[in-house]
DNA sequence: GCCAACGTTGGC
DNA sequence: GCCAACGTTGGC
């Protein structure tokens, strides 16, 4: 099983919206990056684990853990001409664009904080640490996804 | 295929 | 609002 942070700015969609959601479950649609959607397509499976990370917001961090509960299937959105992320370019036949299911796994009692993050030590090669990184979704190692779920005060790591 | 211009991301 | 980083676009 692989491991995943997935970025979301919370004005947009936060971790609370994803709770509040019919089973807590959403699309996770608008991904238009093309390495993000090869990662949907080739490596992110039914039953990964990921993060919840809060972006571009007063305080970045990531809130809780999700499950992937879809395989990679075409963004609606694509062909919608009303949606912002809305691609002229992509045919119905071979959509350009991809998305997953993303479901509810677990709340963190206490939030991690991008200060959190940077100040362990362990964590130092992550890729969401990283200068200049804007990927929305970046894979995780099995050891960081252990680590801050400790932090964030899971007693159980899910898997 | 090169690469300058442009647009977006995201922390601060 | 600023700006560094970097992906995308489009002229050649």
């Amino acid at each position: 099983m692989s491991h995943w942070l997935l970025k979301s700015e919370p004005d947009v969609f936060s971790f609370e919206d994803l709770i509040s959601r019919p089973k807590k479950t959403e699309p996770w649609n608008g991904v238009r990056n093309y390495q993000v959607r090869n990662y949907m397509r080739d490596e992110m499976k039914v039953g990964d684990l990921g993060f919840f990370y809060h972006s571009s917001c007063p305080n970045p961090g990531i809130a809780g853990v999700v499950r992937l509960s879809s395989e990679a299937k075409p963004d609606p959105t694509q062909f919608d001409s009303k949606s912002e992320y809305h691609d002229p370019g992509s045919k119905k036949e071979d959509p350009r664009w991809l998305l997953v299911d993303v479901t509810w796994e677990a709340t963190f009692p206490k939030f991690v904080s991008l200060d959190d993050l940077r100040s362990a030590p362990e964590l130092a090669e992550m890729l969401i640490l990283r200068r200049g990184n804007r990927l929305s979704i970046t894979p995780v190692s099995h050891a960081h996804f252990t680590k801050i779920c400790a932090m964030g005060g899971l007693k159980k790591v899910p898997k």
